[in-house]
Formats: C-alpha cells, structure tokens, sequence
RNA sequence: GGCCCCAUCGUCUAGUCUGGUCCAGGACGUCAGGUUUUCAUCCUGAAAACACGGGUUCGAAUCCCGUUGGGGUCACCA
C-alpha cells in the first residue's frame, strides 16, 4: 500500500520486505558527536553497481578513510517503481569485494564474515523508504514558511507546457501557475485529498556552488525553477531527500559524479531554506567507454543483439528466454534484455559481453585490488613519483585510503581503457605467490566456472599455479592455458598445421623423436616437472638435436598444439599415463593421415 | 536549442594555480630489435601530444579573450 498522498503528516509506514536494519525513532536531529568528516555513498538500488559508481564509492570511502571519518551508505530507493532488496543485495555485495567497508548502512555480512555497516544512534534508516516522516516534517516547515507549495496540475498539462517550449525553442521552466490560486484554498484542497506535488519556492538571486574541483559556478536565477520535492505518491523526490538525508546524517563533503553538478544550486537553495549548512562539494570527471559513449549497460545488449544476429539466430539458444519476447527483442533496437538473460544468452553464444557494472568484472576474472587500483587512477592521481623516476601509478587501497584528496581529482573525463586494466591486471597475477594465486583462482572457479571447480581440486589448482599463473591476464584465462588437460586422451584435436611443422616436415624426423623419448618418459621417477626437463633435457643433449627439436613434437602430441606452458609442467600435469596415451594415439594418428597420403 | 563544465601522445596522465629548469616526462597500446624449448614473460630502442586564432609578456603548454570540438543537464529517475 502506497503511503496516503492526502496529508503530509501522519504517514503510514511504507510497506517493504524485513530488513537488516530496520527504522529506529528517528530525531532528525544532527549527532552531537559528529566526527570531523563524513562522506557517503548514496545508490539507487535499481541495478548493480555500476562502475562509476564503484568509483564514486571508492574516493568516498578513502576520503573519509583519510581524514579519519565516518563513510556512510544511504540506499535511495524513493522511486517505488524501480527500486528492489535483490538491487539492494548485489550493491553491497559488490562493494564488500571490493572492500569498500561502510561505517553506518545497511547492516551487511560479508562472505568472510566480517560485518558491515549498522546503525549510528538517532540518525534513522539508512533506507529513505523508511525515512518518509522526516521528509514530511521538513516538508511541512517549508510550506508554513512559504518556501514551498502545493501544485496541482496533472502531468500531462505540464507535458503540454513542454512540449510547447520545445516547439518553440526555448527552455522549459515551470510557470508557477499554481501559484494564482490563493494560498488558503491550495491548503484546503490539498487537505481535502486532491491529488498534488509539492513544489520548492527557488528563491529570486543567483547561486554559486564552490566546487573543490571546477571552482565557483554560478546559475542565474532564470535556469531554476520550482522543482518538485514531494511526488504525487506521496515520496521525496531525490533533490529533497539528498539535501534533508546528507544534514541528518552530519555528511560534510560529498563526492559524485560531475552530472550532479547543474543539481547542486538547487541543493544549496534548499539547504538555505531548511537552515543546513552546506557540504563541501567536489565533482568529479565522468568515465566513458573508449569510442566517447557513456558506459552503460545498454552496451552489453547492443553486443548480444548484434553477436544473436551474426550467428543468424532467430529463436533463443536457452530455454529460459520466452520465445516470442526474443523476437521482439531481436527487432526493437530500443527494447533491453534484462542482465541475468543477457547473461544466459551471451553464455550459450560463447560471447563476452562489455563489462560494465563491478560485478563484471569480477565475473571477467579481475582481483579486486585491481580494479581498485585502474578504477582509482581514472580521475585522480596521485601526483607521485616512483624511485626511478616514473609516475607512481600501482597502489593499493591502503595507500588509496592514506593518500586520497580532492586536489589529484582531474576535470577531464576519461575512457574506460580495458588494455590497461588488463594489463595491470596481468602484472597482479603475476606478483602473486603460486599459494595465494591458486587460491584466488579457485575462489573465482567456485562461483564462475563451476566446471572447472569440479574438475580440478583445490589441490590440482595448487598444482597447475606455477604453469598457469604467468600466463594469465585474468583469472578466466586459467581455463584457456590449461584447456589441454580439460580434454580427455581420445578427444584432443591436433592442429594439422603444427604437426605438419614439427612431426612430418622434415624426413618425419620429430615422428623419429617421439617413439625414440617413450621409453625415456617411461622411466622418469618421480614423475615432477623438474624431472621430466632433466630427463627430455639430458634426451635433447645426447641426441644433438637441442631442445626446440624435442620439446615441440612432445607438446604437439600431448597438446595437440604448438602452445603451451613449460614442457616439464605441460606433462607433469597430465601425469606418466595419460602423456603415454597421448603420445601413442598422436604416432597412430600421424602414421595413418600418411598412409592415407600415399597408400 | 538554453544553461553549465571541459580541452597535453591512439588511451590514462605529469607539468598549468606559483610563466623561463618542457624542442613537454611516465604508463598502457603500437612498431623494431634481443633473451627464451612453444606460448606468456623479460630486456633495449623508436614513432607518438600542448585543438585553433588572437592578446599580455623579454619569455606562454602554463595568464586573458574568442573560435572549434567534446561532455553534462534541461523528469512527479537518481
């Protein structure tokens, strides 16, 4: 049941589903033990956490971190329609990977059972669903003062006025028409129950924001208008929740991305009119994708649809798409596929969709740290040099935390640049130690490639990291460097290009080398990657032929290519028995590609 | 379109506030060599930018103005 829209006060509770934390007696009023810095994050739980928005958190988080304050998470889910717990859930999922730990939220257990969040006494919910009382009563104080009033025309006479400014070439601001009628009768008629919005009285002068990044900017009273505040179903709009939430909870500097700045004014108006005192504000450059795009998950349909109509499909290749809405989907460039779907159908195409919200990421294979690290070098830098005399730009959040400040912010927005993050995420992997690899790597299997969890124990991982950490980029290339061992003996491919290369060219002199080192890998004990390079080295010696000439036939028969890691680790993975195997049926299958040649 | 913000290599950026030390430094990518049993690494080197036009000044990437370009915003979304 939506709350009563007739009356500003006495409002019943909003409806939700139980909650981590749930609505105390909220006060209102501003802790008198405030520290000296709070900065929040405030997401609209209408999606996952968006990659500016991971951002956004992050300096958040380090500047409070910094300045030894307080970081709070406010869940702004004023709009009924879009918001969800699911939305909600994932967002704090997201941040606790990325170990941005909030002090007062939304209570939150993260999987390593460390608790997040809670609630700070007299401050309220940190869902402003829940917050609806303090909205009113604010509210309520601005129309006794005059500062706001009720307004009654129906959205679609309002559309009209726009439209007719569109045609006409001008801006649309609203006309204050409500205001012709008298005072008393807007009163009774919106006690009466009348369907209305409230709207704020912008005061007459200019505004200037001081920005810690771009500097004063100043609006002129004709580009702001009487914004709404309170929406006819009774909610805050965002602007009013903002200013009225960030004063309850003692938020000091606040921290968002530069398409808040033209909101700013509006937010300073009312916190004049409220008597709050105004935040530190400081805007940070946008992140787009690298062809200038804004980086948005409608990327990810885009690249589902055109991958769908390049395998020319016209039916969905998973059951738990509904047929006919896939055809729609596939014809309306307009219509979105949701991202769980999305997700499904990108799985069944073998196809990588753009990663776009925190969690992509995660699913790509990136350690947290170094998304941390990319993420925070889009923006800011820290203005460091190295002790050999380049930039500093590898660091972890520690160092984020000692060292962030608004003075490294940037003002020009920068691309998404995945060459980078991989790049950074390469050097990542690689600074690890095998244990501590195997283990993230494992980790990542379990919830993203359970297959390959199956497959291979915690302790096969421990054994293929040394083989497989160096030659990966991310967490998700495991699959592909060790993908010879996911075969069974029978079933690997052999790449007629590379065995034509390195076991018929020649004389068939790599065939020779093969049947020649059976019985010297028959004899190898233990059988360990240090013992099969000794043994396949002393073999490469003897014979005069070096080791490119005998390593490769033996990885091509193993492998069925020309690539793959070290010899020694390449065999020791598959174990004596299986290289065997495979040895044997690449000879028959080798002996009997030219019999077929030249009977 | 109105208003607002921004402008250094392909990309992320240092340098801009406090003009000279910058014929502009680093990183990713690219290209060319080298190391290596394949791959991945690693090493060395190279190409690569102050958007344009005025002005101020002995001197401008740095200050001012304009132009152009890019972006944001103009919701009962946040």
């Amino acid at each position: 049941m939506p709350p009563d829209p007739r009356t500003w006060e006495g409002r019943i509770p909003h409806p939700t589903t139980p909650r981590a934390v749930r609505n105390a007696e909220s006060s209102g009023s501003i802790p008198s033990s405030m520290p000296q810095v709070v900065t929040r994050f405030a997401p609209s739980p209408t999606g996952r956490l968006h990659i500016g928005g991971a951002r956004t958190a992050l300096f958040n988080w380090a500047y409070a971190r910094r300045h030894g304050g307080k970081f709070v998470l406010r869940i702004e889910d004023t709009d009924q329609r879009r918001s969800s717990d699911a939305a909600t859930r994932g967002i704090l999922r997201s941040l606790a990977w990325m170990g941005i730990g909030w002090d007062y939220g939304p209570a939150y257990t993260a999987p390593d059972g460390r608790t997040l969040g809670g609630q700070q006494p007299s401050v309220g919910s940190y869902y402003q669903s829940e917050r609806l009382d303090e909205y009113d009563r604010r509210l309520r104080g601005l129309i006794e003062q005059g500062l706001a009033y009720p307004a009654f025309e129906s959205p679609e006479e309002l559309e009209a006025k726009r439209q007719a400014a569109i045609a006409a070439k001008t801006g649309y601001k609203y006309d204050r028409s409500a205001l012709d009628i008298p005072l008393e009768q807007r009163i009774a008629r919106m006690d009466a129950g009348e369907s209305h919005v409230v709207r704020f009285r912008m005061p007459d002068g200019p505004v200037t924001v001081h920005d810690r990044v771009l500097g004063d900017v100043t609006v002129q009273p004709e580009e702001l208008d009487d914004f709404i505040i309170r929406k006819r179903d009774g909610f805050p709009t965002y602007h009013f929740a903002v200013v009225v939430d960030d004063a309850a909870m003692g938020v000091t500097h606040v921290l968002r991305g530069q398409e808040h700045l033209i909101n700013t004014p509006r937010h300073v108006a009312l916190q004049r009119a409220l008597g709050f005192e105004t935040p530190v504000y400081a805007h940070m450059p946008l992140i787009f994708n690298p062809d200038g795009s804004k980086m948005s998950k409608r990327d990810k349909d885009k690249t589902a649809k055109a991958a769908v109509k390049a395998a020319g499909l016209d039916a969905p290749p998973v059951g738990s798409i509904d047929p006919a809405g896939f055809a729609e989907w596939l014809e309306d460039k307009t219509r979105q596929m949701d991202t769980d779907h999305l997700a499904e159908l990108a799985a069944a195409l073998k196809i990588d969709l753009p990663e776009i919200d925190a969690e992509d990421f995660q699913a790509a294979g990136y350690l947290a740290s170094t998304l941390v690290n990319f993420l925070a070098l889009l923006g800011w830098n820290p203005k460091t040099k190295n002790p050999d005399g380049t930039d500093l730009e590898r660091f972890d959040a520690d160092y984020l935390a000692a060292h962030f400040d608004f003075d490294g912010l940037g003002k020009t927005a920068s691309k998404f640049d995945r060459q980078k993050l991989l790049a950074f995420s390469g050097d990542d992997l690689t600074a690890m130690d095998d244990g501590a690899f195997a283990d993230a790597w494992r980790g990542w299997a379990e919830r993203f490639d359970p297959e390959l969890a199956e497959r291979f124990s915690a302790a096969d991982m421990r054994l293929l990291a040394p083989a497989v950490k160096p030659r990966c980029k991310t967490l998700r290339d495991g699959r592909s460097v060790i993908g010879f061992a996911l075969v069974g003996d029978d079933a690997v491919e052999f790449d007629g290009k590379a065995v034509h290369k390195v076991l018929i060219k020649g004389d068939r002199k790599g065939l020779e080398t093969l049947r020649e080192l059976k019985p010297i890998i028959a004899a190898i004990e233990p059988f360990t990657p240090e013992t099969v390079e000794v043994a396949v080295g002393v073999y490469a010696d003897s014979s005069g032929l070096g080791m490119g000439k005998v390593a490769q036939p033996l990885r091509v028969a193993v492998t069925g290519t020309s690539v793959s890691p070290p010899l020694g680790q390449t065999l020791a993975i598959l174990g004596r028995d299986r290289v065997l195997a495979r040895i044997d049926r690449c000879i028959a299958s080798v002996e009997a590609q030219a019999a077929e040649v030249s009977p």
